[in-house]
DNA sequence: AAATACTTGACAAATTCAGTACGGTATTTT
DNA sequence: AAAATACCGTACTGAATTTGTCAAGTATTT
């Protein structure tokens, strides 16, 4: 249960290879798509996406190919599935964009509300720093009520 | 990203209904699909896994119904999801009855199982005493290295 | 001008999901 | 015993989503 798709999951480790020739060494599509075993015209799409999203920039031209907007440790794995897949939502009703008839007698909303809240915040925490070096945030658990 | 399927939804949502009757009053599936508005259908196929699992028992004849086998507090969310939907696996390599050809060389592959990890434990936490009474654990977050 | 790269949109096979339909079997009440 | 009530199990299917491929561009540098 609670899948990741492909294009979550070929998205970060395309982040991760580009991350590799921060900050000023372009990588190719091509390198990424040989390196992480994922077809161009896929990687394409995805890359498209986080382009647009502004978590990269591309070089055309030879010796051209995509480098990362910002500071490795300043892109979280959370900001790269958000662009690829929407926001954590366990539930339709709990998508921004749809809508909830009975949230109010509904006795699980609040429990996948804290779920996908509690994920969220988990890959918030992670960076493609953390990934490159396989560090990651530990957490202690405690009853709080 | 990260969606349950209805069939997880649905069961929960059945279960705290059942939970309801505790501990010697059998509620029909009839009640159920009323009250939680899902096909009489639909709701004989989860709850026949969930039976199978041990999780509830059934009373037949006239009067008869669902009820738990276990105190409510000792029946977690993760319990009723592992039975009717597998256990948490965010990448189908992490779903043990597949496996990963690329284990070794795939950065993603601790974060994903960390991940998966932090959700199982989130809700294992949660029983449907908790659910009915409507206090979730909170989790505090601190890094560790 | 050629080579290298990125851009865009349409399309389609495969898989999964969500739910229905139907034909049982078991137990209790009257 | 029969009727009523309730559970059991399999098969099927339409719809949506996923997972890509294909084709035809546009832009930039050497």
């Amino acid at each position: 249960m609670l899948r990741l798709s492909t294009k979550g999951q070929y998205g970060v480790r395309a982040m991760f290879e580009i991350a590799r020739g921060y900050p000023d060494n372009p990588v190719t599509i091509r390198k990424i798509s040989e390196r992480q075993d994922v077809s161009v015209a896929y990687l394409e799409q995805i890359l498209n996406k986080l382009r647009k999203a502004g978590l990269i920039k591309s070089v055309k031209g030879p010796g051209g190919g995509y480098l990362l907007s910002r500071k490795p440790d300043n892109i979280s794995i959370a900001a790269i599935l958000n662009e690829l897949e929407g926001p954590v939502a366990i539930t339709s009703c709990l998508n921004p964009d749809e809508g909830c008839v009975r949230i109010d007698s509904c006795v699980t909303h609040l429990l996948w509300k804290e779920l996908g809240k509690q994920v969220e915040a988990f890959l918030k925490t992670i960076t493609l720093r953390n990934l490159a070096a396989g560090d990651f945030v530990k957490i202690r658990r405690r009853k709080s009520s």
